[in-house]
DNA sequence: GAGTGATCATGT
DNA sequence: ACATGATCACTC
């Protein structure tokens, strides 16, 4: 059965605490959805699932996934000793018409506003049905946090409006960083050149840093 | 192609 | 061993 939308924080906060401790299979059978034997062919299946179970509104739209409750939403694959295996992509980075854009109206900064993040057990040894769902946790950034993202933010964009996207690794960033973000490498999407035109790089997303997202996750329970 | 959901798998 | 760069599926 399709779940109908948390109408407030409390709801949301609720459904997600029903799911600490659940198997992915026993999430899966109630939203008659098939366990995929591994996700190399199924890499958002787990954050469509809990999509699903949570009542989010799936769609393809660059805004939060509870738009009315100011909640972003993130799962998270650890290790047994709760470390994230995986950066967390944040969303797509602007390459081009960035002039005026700033920290506080970026859409990196709209979704790190508020995030519920919602660890699953992720390492490949678990099958993906056997896998369980740990205790969410509704983050905001600390000041400290939100100063480092923007921070990072700020000298990435300054490297993009300077046409040196192409030069940007993902070791650029301390919590922040930019990655391909596309089918393949040969996808193409228009950006700024060295001279200010415009020209064709490799599409690129915001992702999170693994020690980041760590000091997320351990700070709730310190 | 651009956005969503991410993990894969190779290089270092 | 691990993060970087590459890749997969789907919707519109």
């Amino acid at each position: 059965m399709a779940k109908s939308s948390p109408l407030s924080l409390n709801e949301l906060m609720e459904r997600a605490h029903n799911m600490a401790g659940i198997r992915l299979a026993d999430i899966a059978s109630d939203n008659n959805i098939m366990v995929p034997t591994d996700l190399r062919r199924d890499k958002g299946w787990i954050g469509q699932l809990i999509e699903s179970e949570l009542g989010a509104l799936a769609g393809s739209k660059p805004e939060q996934d509870f738009l009315h409750l100011g909640v972003e939403l993130k799962t998270i694959p650890i290790d047994h000793k709760g470390k994230p295996l995986e950066t967390t992509y944040v969303t797509v980075a602007p390459l081009i018409n960035i002039q005026g854009m700033t920290w506080e109206n970026s859409v990196v900064y709209h979704k790190l506003q508020r995030v519920l993040w919602v660890p699953v057990e992720g390492e490949r040894s678990i099958p993906v049905g056997e896998r369980r769902v740990g205790t969410p946790i509704l983050w905001q950034p600390t000041a400290q946090q939100a100063k480092q993202l923007q921070q990072d933010w700020e000298e990435i964009m300054e490297l993009i409006a300077l046409g040196q996207v192409d030069k940007i690794t993902a070791r650029q960033g301390e919590v922040l960083q930019l990655r391909p973000k596309a089918a393949n490498s040969k996808v193409l999407t228009e950006s700024i050149s060295e001279d200010g035109s415009i020209q064709l790089s490799n599409p690129r997303g915001f992702y999170l840093k693994i020690d980041f997202t760590q000091q997320i996750l351990t700070n709730e329970f310190s």
